[in-house]
DNA sequence: ACGTTGATTTCGTAA
DNA sequence: TTACGAAGTCAACGT
């Protein structure tokens, strides 16, 4: 990995064309020829960068100004004119081992499927990823009066989620042996506007809460 | 700004949780106190961060390990544990005058608004960003037979894009002013289940090429 | 301040 | 290999 603080100016024509004045900036190069362009700011995204694979060639401008050309397969470009260096460096870093991550939303599904009654009085599962022609829903179960509910997990819940159960809803209440099928939208947080829309559908909408949740599958209640 | 190159271990907590074994990594440290961790390859993605506004706590764990603690105001935690350090240097950047860009979904629509009859035969611009109480429809068009056609552009057409259009056109379908309304998908690239949702609904949908547009923009072009 | 939409999205997973 | 959905998405724009 080689680190360069400079003062540059950069170029990119891709899918779009983007510039960026002259500024003292970080450019990081990775091994396997990515460059990065990061400001003393803003967020973990680079204000401008090149994806790999891709390939860096050291050459000067037509004012002899040192300038690199980041160059992709596909033909996007990158080229950086470097006015002033003020630090070059580089370091062996390794293979790194990875992220590891826990608590996205397949566990909140996961959980959901162990206590199905947390989203309604009596609920039991009838089946996690339940397969239909448009794809699985997240959990079927049945209710008090043995109706079918399609449960849709989001962590969190817009308006593409209602929609998404809506399709599900439509598919299986055309199943005699199903319907009627009630549906349920259950989310760590539920926007306002989803709501809406929900309640207009018929569609029950439940706030869950992932902590709580994880302290029901707590190993020591599985002692039973 | 402040480059920390060292082995190091991160635990990260808030909406969910993460952990880095140890390995060398690139630390940086930006001037709003945000935190950056890099391995030596993936994509412009770090591994883990912090975004602003949060602070940094330097201190020492129970095993004497130099430790930094950087949290934010929501709760979230990042613990960095460096193992040894190989590199720490910082740097002044200043304000960045930032990234100009070209090339969007805007210019796309803009585009296609110049150019309506590439969407179809005969077609012509009503107006764009129509207004409706859901928000502004990106061209309304009239055809060859003086019926509507509202058109949704993407640069890339999704199930999404089709859900959005259905919703504009039940809308407008409302208006006897304006009944019929015929809707119509234009993106560069229209996934396959988008297709299929589309012609479903009765939506046609166009891939628009966005060189031979913007080569119909060509500024010769404009001195008839 | 809040909500919505776009992004050179990136990244994983399943078909 | 491709396609699709999720993301600690972030950031810009309109209300």
């Amino acid at each position: 990995m080689r680190l360069v603080i400079a003062s540059c100016q950069v170029d990119y024509a891709g899918r779009l064309t983007a510039h960026l004045p002259v500024a003292t900036r970080l450019l990081i190069v990775k091994s396997d020829g990515s460059v990065l362009i990061h400001s003393d700011g803003g967020s973990y995204k680079p204000l401008n960068w090149m994806s790999p694979p891709c390939t860096l060639v050291v050459g000067r401008d037509e004012e002899g100004q040192l300038e690199w050309l980041v160059e992709a397969r596909n033909g996007d470009t990158l080229r950086i004119v470097l006015r002033h260096v003020v630090s070059d460096s580089s370091y062996e870093l390794g293979v790194d081992p990875g992220l590891r991550k826990d608590g996205v939303e397949r566990h909140l599904q996961e959980l959901l499927a162990e206590h199905p009654a947390s989203l309604g009085d009596g609920l039991t599962l009838v089946r996690r990823e339940f397969p239909t022609a448009i794809g699985p829903v997240d959990l079927l179960c049945r209710d008090l009066d043995g109706a079918s509910v399609a449960v849709e997990v989001k962590r969190r819940g817009d308006i593409d989620g209602v929609e998404q159960l809506t399709r599900y809803l439509e598919l299986l209440n055309r199943d005699p042996l199903l319907s009627p099928v009630h549906g349920l939208f259950a989310a760590q947080e539920i926007k306002p506007q989803a709501k809406v829309l929900a309640k207009d559908r018929g569609i029950r909408c439940v706030t869950v809460d992932y902590d709580s949740l994880r302290g029901m599958d707590d190993p020591s209640a599985r002692l039973f």
